[in-house]
DNA sequence: GTCATTTACTGACCCAGGTCAGTTTAATTT
DNA sequence: AAATTAAACTGACCTGGGTCAGTAAATGAC
């Protein structure tokens, strides 16, 4: 077999987190006491960088993007659909603030854990602390394939990347309305705006995808893979 | 305060893990017994994506690249100095093989440690597993804020990032030879071996910094800061 | 409904930096 | 020291995709 990796500029993972099926009644309770579930609208910012972390977080329903940014460009560094834990950079004891900010694509439901009883589940919990580790560890490598893409791979690779993965991971569906702005897509595959107008149109005129305003088919599933992989 | 965030291209965490603090002196002689200490030559392969993760590693003494490739392109991760813990990605359970591939820059003597005892610590010791976490989200910090700046900044930026990390963390002096080629510089800044070439010298004719071969001497510190910040 | 504002789209321009094809210098080998 | 090989360097060329400056369409406000 050929040794060629590929990686691909997703952005979500298929690891779920397992943390929670190793926790009893009572440990289950016990972090239960000391969450809260919160709301919040599309485009809210659920967390801020910088700010201090005061609770890992679950997104019980939902989508928002993890990201960072300088002030005048954003980095998307991962997306967090319907259950999966997120936050968890912030359980460092020496850097008790919020390593990346996220905010919500769409209307989303997030329970809040409040760090300090994390924290002690991790410690009462060997195995919960396994699996928080099995998290991480999958999250980086997640998140480094996509490092791998954004800085090496052309423009059309990353685009049918991202079309791919919100078809494939997201939504499941070959046929989806895009809550996103093209701007938002144009941050996820890390180029301009227009960029990614021009390459939209482009895949549609190829027969590629079908596009109409924010609602987008996948047409050509096989060939779109092919792109992503070629660059 | 303004709230404008600096990432740099920078190569190295200053965060060491202290896990190993956290031992007693049993669990301590547990690991050292099922611990092996190998020498790898210059440019050697220490490990190789894809392989089975039979252990973890700890730099005695050396200096290595974490990468991954395609074949084609190669992005590095982080490097990785003497006294660090790496290929903590491998502790998954689903996934027993190494996620990325390290190779030596310079001579370095690498103790493995056997990963099955490595894990076990894990559930024995709580305190030892949340040192482990916090290294975990230390290291994705790090790798992100290297992502933003590769995805971001431009070459004369990413190329001071990398010179300064150099001498303020890796050599620890302002004047240092280089154990690098010019091709392995350009790896690890995100660019190709030509632009690399140019920009020292124009950082050289500047006055920024000296350079003779592999020898190379930071003589405007504060400048080459700048330019990392604002290019 | 009309107006205002945001989002989507188009075209023209341009330049950072990659690629290629060399030459020069340094490091190894014999 | 001559011969190879590899690394460092130079110049010319070119293009992917960013930026800017608009227009068109969609969405929301009133």
């Amino acid at each position: 077999m050929p040794n060629k990796d590929q990686y691909t500029g997703c952005t979500v993972s298929l690891h779920r987190c397992r943390c929670f099926d190793r926790l009893s009644r009572e440990e289950h309770a016990f972090l239960d006491e000391r969450s809260v579930l919160i709301n919040y609208k599309k485009g809210e910012m659920i967390c801020k960088k910088g700010s201090f972390a005061s609770h890992v977080m679950f997104m019980e329903k939902g989508l928002a993007k993890v990201f960072i940014d300088d002030g005048i460009n954003t980095l998307v560094l991962k997306i967090v659909p319907s259950d999966t834990l997120f936050g968890l950079s912030s359980i460092s004891e020496h850097n008790n603030t919020f390593q990346y900010s996220v905010s919500a694509y769409v209307d989303s439901e997030i329970r809040q854990i409040e760090i300090g009883a994390f924290k002690e589940m991790l410690v009462r919990n060997p195995l919960f602390a396994k699996e928080v580790i099995e998290t991480l560890s999958m999250n980086s490598t997640q998140v480094n394939g996509r490092f791998f893409c954004l800085t090496h791979k052309q423009s059309y690779g990353r685009l049918a990347d991202i079309l791919i993965c919100l078809s494939d991971r997201i939504f499941k569906t070959k046929d989806f309305d895009l809550p996103l702005s093209r701007k938002e897509l144009a941050e996820l595959s890390g180029m301009s705006q227009e960029t990614v107008i021009r390459m939209l149109k482009k895949f549609d005129a190829d027969g590629l995808i079908g596009l109409q305003g924010k609602s987008i088919q996948i047409l050509d599933h096989p060939r779109l893979k092919r792109i992503s992989e070629t660059g």
